[in-house]
DNA sequence: TAAGCGTGGAA
DNA sequence: TTTCCAAGCTT
């Protein structure tokens, strides 16, 4: 076990810096403590990991904990999951973007309990085979679950390698280099040893991952990092330059342009006329309200013409106002129109009425309530 | 290889 | 307000 004094007393020079170590001792002191994270010491559990690790994908820590709460508390385990449905696995996703990632959290559970008796994979090459698990999350739960001494490297770990070292080589072709350069944070394996297990002498590549992490998210942070909190701040080769905050390097991303459609909100009652969208693509499989395509330099008029056609209704109700939504890739306007049609009407070919009441349960996108809240006057 | 793929929080 | 961007994967 390392002690903070051992590393303070190897920071002064005594010794050459050890940083695999600095960075464990940090982290036995400053750990977060995390919903899918077992108390210190403790072996992680290879579901928990595995969903937090897809959860996190491109997503704040902060929005995930009330969602990996929730499907924790619905499936306990990965049998569970794979033998629920994909609409529920949706559902539950629902609010919290990526929606592949929930098709994919499925199929990937359905591919263990089958294909794998119900047990995860060990290795980056067996997790990597499963669906939506890329070489970032392989590496992630074969060092955290099963201590298999590998570094995933994520954005924070980008930004804290590619500062220490300062590189120069902009993302994401400086990926293999920053990928080296991290491999050499973690600590030494038994002689010998390609990697180890848990109950092997301990490499503690989980540790040495999460400890990266725990680094960028709160000290090594992309503005105003604070530097002098940072056990790796002597060999920082960016801090020693003054410039930390010009790394990693990467190329300025091109903004979207905004695409226009309309969004047609129909009532009979107390319901709401919905359908499913295809199941792949922008917000594929998610539940939404009729509406037109969404392009560049859409006019109203013709966005009008690809209303649902209902039976008695005569014309639509312009909302006032738009509903926007920003997508990753570009940015959205949606014009509204509403309709009240008459009990028992019938729904489109492909459409269907859900009560609205129950409209929290659906697998409804963020955008699709916003327009949903914005045409009912909620 | 580059583009497609959500959302909300922070500065 | 705007911009950035968060534990990336798929095609």
């Amino acid at each position: 076990m390392n002690s903070g004094v051992v590393a303070k007393a190897k920071r002064r020079g005594a010794e050459p810096s050890d940083r695999p170590a600095l960075l464990l001792d940090w982290y036995d002191r400053h750990r977060r403590r995390l919903p899918w994270r077992p108390p210190a010491g403790e072996r992680a559990d290879p579901y928990r990991v595995w969903l937090s690790e897809i959860m996190l994908q491109q997503t704040g820590v902060k929005t995930v904990g009330p969602y990996f709460e929730k499907f924790l508390a619905r499936w306990p385990d990965v049998a569970a999951l794979g033998s629920a449905s994909q609409d529920d696995v949706l559902r539950m996703w629902a609010g919290l973007g990526y929606y592949s990632r929930a098709r994919n959290l499925h199929a990937c559970a359905v591919a263990v309990l089958r294909e794998h008796g119900g047990v995860f994979p060990d290795t980056e090459q067996g997790l990597r085979a499963l669906p939506g698990i890329g070489p970032y999350t392989a590496a992630a739960i074969a060092a955290i679950a099963f201590d298999v001494r590998t570094m995933p490297v994520d954005g924070n770990i980008e930004r804290v390698v590619s500062r220490l070292y300062a590189v120069e080589e902009p993302l994401p072709q400086a990926k293999p280099l920053i990928g080296e350069l991290a491999s050499t944070l973690l600590g030494p394996s038994r002689a010998g040893d390609e990697k180890s297990r848990a109950g092997d002498e301990k490499s503690r590549a989980g540790d040495s991952a999460q400890a990266l992490m725990d680094l960028g998210s709160s000290i090594c942070t992309p503005k105003k990092p604070a530097c002098a909190l940072c056990p790796l701040n002597e060999d920082c080769v960016a801090r020693a330059r003054g410039d930390q905050e010009a790394f990693p390097r990467k190329a300025p991303k091109k903004t979207g342009t905004l695409r226009r459609g309309a969004a047609f909100i129909v009532t009979r009652g107390e319901q709401l006329l919905v359908r499913t969208r295809v199941e792949k693509g922008l917000l594929g499989g998610m539940t939404e309200v009729p509406g037109s395509e969404w392009l560049a330099g859409q006019d109203d008029k013709t966005a009008l013409k690809q209303a649902p056609v209902l039976k008695g209704v005569t014309r639509w109700h312009r909302k006032a106002g738009v509903v926007t939504h920003v997508f990753t890739h570009f940015p959205l306007e949606l014009v509204i129109y509403t309709a009240d049609v008459a009990a028992r009407t019938r729904p489109p070919e492909g459409m269907r009425w859900v009560p609205i009441a129950t409209l929290a349960d659906e697998a409804l996108p963020n955008v699709m309530r916003k327009a949903i809240a914005h045409g009912l006057g909620l």
